[in-house]
DNA sequence: CACTGTGAATGCATTCACAGCG
DNA sequence: CGCTGTGAATGCATTCACAGTG
């Protein structure tokens, strides 16, 4: 989050990169896409940079973590670049399996959203706790009860659980998640999650980027 | 973003404290607010940091850059820092006018979502490009037609534009938000968008919050 | 010649650790 | 005694600058 996304966790493994690096190489892959579609076999680390609004050091920098990749003189072909950075992130040839818990309106707005399963993302399973909800059809899904949210969890072999109910219910459900075997968790209730450390979790808090927003806009009114 | 909000904006004016300091306070407050109304008078650093996951250290140097709240021996009396902090980020007492670009799915979830109202964030317009869509009153507003959107922006003194349209128009939408004087932008298209160094952008990026999460469960997989 | 990859320098944010206060 | 506020130390991320390469 913005940004927001704060990391104590120990892990003795090998080092990894930053969190805004691996975010960055995201960025990376989706201009590169771009690129790629307008034909372009090429690009130096500057040409990728610029409408990124990053500098061209920083790229070199972050990629340089992962391996060498570009040409002298030349800079990067494009699509190989492209294919070594999914795999960096996971997301070249497999996919991840996703739950959703709260079928709100932002959950709803999830499912309907096609990037993810552009990339990879697919829905597998979601749950609502209001029992009005149970049974409908969503985006081809069915909403299951939030008591069997372990079970489809462990069903459908989900990776990443993605909490969109409200703060009340938060830690709960996250309970339910990382008790069913979930490794990472996106969590949109404004709370800060409690989590054994071998758990990732990534906020997405919309009111605190509105009030950063407020914060700059007081100050310079 | 996101942290991942990047910033390269060249301010003259006095060092402002940074988007992930700023990002805490917001949490402070929060955190705050339940300490209030669970009528708890004081607070130690430490007790504030727990539940949010930070340290108290942390805390105190946030603080320390705002001016001194605390009591030696005693901690911080909640309600004072409460209204210290609100002051601070701008969100004590006056309110804010936000304008909602694309009425899609997550435009709606945005609207529907209580927690700005109550942290003085209102929604004054909303416009959408699809014709269809134009006319409809969604949470009592009535979706306007995009091309009006820079009327609207200076007929309710718009502060702070959201972008929620698709890829392509995002830019041409911020434009407009811009040209037409608004300073703070939240964008949720997956872009990278160009604004004067005079504009404060917020980058909302699901997509790749989930391709960090795939970046960490394929490596401990 | 244009570019990469990377040591070295810089700049920031976080953490430590403690003097000083109520 | 418990806690704040803050210099000093640390640790990271970013930027600089350039030797090396196709």
């Amino acid at each position: 989050m913005a940004s927001n996304n704060h990391r104590h966790h120990h892990r003795a493994s090998t080092a990894l990169a930053s969190d805004a690096c691996i975010a960055r190489l995201s960025l990376y892959v989706r201009e590169l896409a771009r690129l790629g579609t307008q034909r372009i076999s090429y690009v130096s680390s500057r040409r990728l940079a610029e409408p990124l609004g990053l500098t061209d050091a920083q790229i070199r920098r972050d990629l340089s973590q992962f391996g060498q990749f570009g040409t002298s003189g030349r800079g990067y072909e494009v699509q190989r670049l492209h294919d070594r950075l999914t795999t960096i992130l996971g997301v070249s040839d497999r996919t991840w399996n996703v739950a959703l818990a709260g079928v709100g309106n932002l959950g709803a707005a999830l499912l309907a959203y096609r990037g993810f399963r552009e990339r990879g993302f697919l829905f597998r399973a979601i749950v609502d706790a209001d029992p009005s909800k149970v049974g409908r059809v969503i985006q081809g899904l069915t909403v299951g009860s939030a008591q069997h949210l372990p079970e489809l969890v462990k069903q459908h072999k989900i990776h990443i659980g993605v909490i969109a109910v409200p703060v009340e219910s938060a830690q709960a459900v996250c309970d339910q998640l990382v008790a069913s075997g979930v490794r990472a968790i996106v969590n949109f209730a404004p709370i800060h999650l409690e989590v054994p450390s071998t758990v990732w979790v990534r906020a997405m808090d919309l009111a605190i980027e509105l009030e950063s927003l407020a914060f700059y806009l007081a100050r310079t009114a």
